[in-house]
RNA sequence: GCUCCGUUCGUAUAAUGGUUAGUACACUUGGCUUUCUACCGAGUAAUAAGGGUUCGAUUCCCUUACGGAGUACCA
């Protein structure tokens, strides 16, 4: 394969969602897997859609999950612009050229018009009308017009758009590379709206001419494109160009229930739909985002690739290079994939136990300085290593690592009830007194220290450590004792121990009394 | 309604015209262990239904059911 260059093209309309990114990666994969290109084109062609930030928001999503583009808007490149907004002028000629061939003609109906005849149809039971070969005799266009009239309407200019002209009864095949043929009869087709009466072509035209001048060899998109990508090959006919060849990509479906994964998804099922959090300013909602739920980007992409694709064996944690090895379009899967929460939770963890405990010490830095929690940088770098393999999310350190920074108000009481022994306290105050007289309190002496304590004195571990892990930490989970101890340091836990001891007693008094 | 697409354990998927239908997550359970993890081992669990074609179908064909997408001067 030679020369292959394919784009992204999101719509600014809104944040960059889970769907958006696996497209954007088959599409990077794919350029990268064969040399190629990955370009990043806007589609801002609606202007009433168009959402401020939305672009940026796009631009930083691909960047946090490393799919960097080639040409861009703002990588530039040799087939720029890259905004459609800025391509504007060129597409009008496009569509004349279309009328002129006689493969397009002009409308005067107005939006209105269009609704109330959609309605009435509806209403005497002619569902789904479409403005076609059998219907457009009764609209307003340049076909049944008389040309005086049309052009009349023409030179007053309102309300203006052109319409893609489609003969029935021809017979369409798409070659899809993960569907196979698909094929349609044109006289299903509608004929749609190319060039709106605003002065700008819809995203069937624009699409096209684009993907052609900028020379498009292979289109991945979504699923939702399939039944206008007819339209696109005529199009490409009608100009007399080569089409590019076609993937749509099947949808993702919600974690449970019917329907496509929608943004309002993440708020119901608990988890992120979006790369970051993204407040939209017109309802007034809070959407959460991966990074701030805690994830990795190279975990999402890894869980995201694996959602509609697999390499055909039975590994399951890729690099982005060894995706790019690996990837290949006819192993896409045509079914709709369910977003699975638990599985993107393990992808995570195992993503936090293999990364550098720099790395994670790094990401960690931020989110100390919301907690309002100063340690040393040795201090960070130990607790990470000790916390990362019981950590799901990044935030998890924090709930589940809390005692590092601060002695738990609440300590699990009916742990104490359960395994402190009031006759034992001469034993606990006894080994607190040895770890204050330990010289070196590394893990591996207190250890040996409290260890050869409980066998000399006949205690059993069940009786003794459980006591001392619930005084230290106030919790029954957590990393080895021993080596929390050594980084709470020597004062620290005889404090924590010698407080906590009087809470147990305290408690066990009032449970016999 | 119409057009198009899809359907293998709960989920993501593998494989095959003849198999004990594999793997991972989740779940249950055993081991390791001072706890929680991680790790290692075991277990539960699937070819949507009905017709064909065939010696034989989960695999090919048809129908049905169910699910999805489209049906805008939105992308």
């Amino acid at each position: 394969m030679t020369n292959v260059r394919v784009r992204f093209a999101p719509s600014p309309t809104g944040p960059l969602h889970i769907g958006g990114v696996r497209t954007a990666l088959y599409n990077y994969l794919f350029a990268k897997k064969h040399g190629g290109t990955f370009i990043l084109r806007i589609e801002d062609t609606d202007q009433k859609r168009y959402v401020p930030g939305a672009e940026e928001y796009i631009v930083k999503s691909l960047e946090w999950f490393g799919l960097t583009s080639d040409e861009s808007p703002l990588a530039g490149g040799d087939y720029g612009p890259y905004r459609q907004s800025e391509r504007k002028s060129m597409y009008k000629k496009y569509a004349e050229e279309l009328i002129e061939k006689g493969f397009a003609y002009y409308c005067f109906d107005t939006s209105d018009e269009l609704d109330t005849w959609r309605k009435e149809n509806e209403a005497s039971g002619n569902q789904g009308v479409k403005y076609n070969y059998l219907t457009r005799g009764e609209m307003k266009n340049s076909l049944s017009l008389s040309p005086e009239e049309s052009r009349k309407l023409l030179d007053k200019g309102e309300n203006v758009t052109i319409r893609l002209k489609i003969e029935p009864n021809r017979s369409i095949t798409i070659n899809d590379e993960v569907r196979g043929d698909v094929t349609f009869n044109s006289s299903d087709l509608d004929e749609k709206v190319i060039f709106k009466a605003d002065g700008m072509p819809t995203y069937h035209l624009a699409n096209i001419v684009d993907d052609h001048k900028m020379e498009i060899s292979h289109v991945i998109r979504g699923e939702e494109w399939l039944s206008s990508t007819p339209h696109h090959l005529l199009m490409y006919e009608y100009f007399g160009w080569t089409p590019p060849s076609f993937s749509h990509l099947s949808l993702i479906i919600k974690p449970v229930g019917k329907g496509k994964l929608g943004k309002r998804d993440g708020a119901k099922f608990g988890f992120p739909v979006f790369p970051f959090d993204w407040f939209d300013t017109k309802t007034n909602e809070t959407f959460i985002g991966f990074q701030e739920t805690g994830y990795l980007p190279e975990a999402v992409i890894n869980f995201v690739s694996l959602l509609g694709w697999n390499p055909g064996n039975d590994e399951e944690i890729f690099t982005m290079e060894e995706l790019i090895k690996l990837f290949s379009l006819d192993r896409i899967v045509k079914a709709g994939a369910r977003f699975d929460v638990d599985k993107s939770k393990w992808f995570n963890q195992q993503y936090i136990i293999a990364k550098a405990n720099t790395e994670l010490a790094d990401l960690l830095k931020p989110m100390l300085v919301e907690r309002n929690i100063d340690v040393t940088e040795d201090y960070l770098l130990k607790f990470v290593d000790l916390m990362k393999e019981r950590v799901e999310m990044l935030p998890d350190f924090f709930t589940g690592g809390a005692f590092f920074f601060s002695m738990p108000e609440e300590i699990e009481e009916k742990m104490a009830r359960k395994k402190y022994k009031l006759e034992n306290r001469p034993h606990f105050d006894a080994m607190i007194e040895m770890m204050r007289n330990m010289q070196q309190f590394t893990s591996s002496a207190i250890e040996t220290t409290i260890k050869s304590y409980i066998s000399e004195n006949e205690l059993g571990f069940g009786a003794i450590l459980p006591i001392l892990r619930l005084g230290t930490c106030g919790t029954m989970k957590g990393p080895d004792l021993f080596e929390t101890m050594e980084l709470l340091g020597q004062q620290e836990v005889i404090d924590r121990l010698s407080s906590s001891l009087e809470v147990f007693t305290e408690i066990k008094n009032r449970q016999n009394a």
